[in-house]
DNA sequence: GGAAAATGCGAGTGATCGCTCGTATTTTTG
DNA sequence: CAAAAATACGAGCGATCACTCGCATTTTCC
């Protein structure tokens, strides 16, 4: 309600953002642990190290802090997107294409292991989950301009498709990845290039990587 | 405890089958719907038109519902897979093989779509998503096991990762078709199975699809 | 310095949920 | 037909959780 804009208006004080920056990675700890829903909004403060009452001076309800947590992890992989989209990169070699995208994506996961566990959580309320569509889109649309760039014949809806199918199985072995160890990161990191070049190359008139 | 116990060795009649079949259908509902976690006991009670108190007759707490389901779930599924995996397959050109396999895999998920939401829920207790291991490590094998038929050199270390990364596509775009309205479905199916292919065929020696 | 604003606390409130219990009804058993 | 077993009910218990409230402390602003 008008409690929350007030909340939003409210002027913060340098240790107010702080401790916003706490609760947020309290959060992104406990949603990794064990999901959204099994998180009680008592587990985050103790984890941030407040009390209860706090948390409540920077967030209205627990959706808040999901959304805002959400928030960030967008703004921070809206900038490794940056690195893998660049224009240029569509006109490179298949598989150099693919270091160049696969790359950040990978490094940024791997840096922010929240960032999976809560977007990707069905449990999460739906505020939150419809915050990852546009980074889903802007993803297709990329790869969209890459099929013009690269296919320029091939029609309109098998385009899309084949983008959101690529879309799909880098996301899947990008969660295999995650999951694995770091002994056997680099190897899957390979099969999942593998993998996305390889789907691609013939829709793309160019040979398996 | 010895409570549980009681209950499995307690004599059902056919109206106590038939509860039972009942509670199960309407927890597939529910958890279909709002997920494990956000799916209150009376909920399912409500749904399957009975009582709290007689659901705990069946059942000795909402963990042993899901498990129960589970079990449901696996069970119809391994007739599936006896179709599925049956041994001639391993010998059969790559893209008729991936017809014999994919085909009635999605049609079972099509059939039964509470598996994937139940099985796919983070949130559910580990009993259950246990549940799911040995149906993944069933999948494993068979897929090894073919590679031992069409590719006997591929070094250990490879061929399980190769059948890893290769249910991990298959998993995410069975996915894809089970979201997809019935009008994308043929020629989503179509691209999985392009795609693995496409991933199989080289680690096979077969061309793509 | 002093008022106002921001931050901090933690016991408490109301709602929800998993599950129980006492009891009533139906079915099986001998 | 009884006695026993299985099924059925639903109010309510204890625990948990999201969130509040009254009040104390710190920081900012003039």
């Amino acid at each position: 309600m008008n409690r929350e804009r007030r909340q939003d208006n409210r002027k913060r004080q340098a240790r107010g953002e702080l401790r916003i920056a706490q609760i947020l990675d309290a959060a992104a700890e406990c949603f990794g642990e064990v999901g959204f829903a099994s998180t009680s909004t008592n587990a985050i403060a103790a984890t941030a190290g407040i009390s209860p009452g706090s948390l409540y001076q920077f967030f209205a309800n627990k959706d808040d802090i999901a959304r805002a947590l959400a928030k960030r992890y967008i703004r921070l992989l809206e900038a490794a997107h940056g690195e893998a989209f660049a224009d240029e990169v569509a006109k490179l070699p298949l598989s150099d294409m693919l270091d160049r995208i696969v790359d950040p994506i990978v490094a940024f996961n791997l840096a922010h292991p929240g960032f999976q566990a809560l977007l990707a959580d069905p449990g999460v309320p739906s505020q939150v989950s419809e915050a990852k569509k546009p980074l889903h889109a802007v993803m297709l649309t990329r790869i969209d301009a890459i099929f013009g760039v690269r296919a320029p014949e091939l029609a309109p809806d098998k385009r899309r498709r084949g983008a959101e199918v690529a879309v799909g199985i880098f996301a899947a072995l990008l969660r295999m990845v995650l999951a694995a160890g770091p002994a056997e990161r680099p190897a899957l990191v390979a099969e999942l290039k593998r993998a996305v070049g390889g789907y691609l190359g013939p829709l793309v008139g160019e040979g398996a990587v």
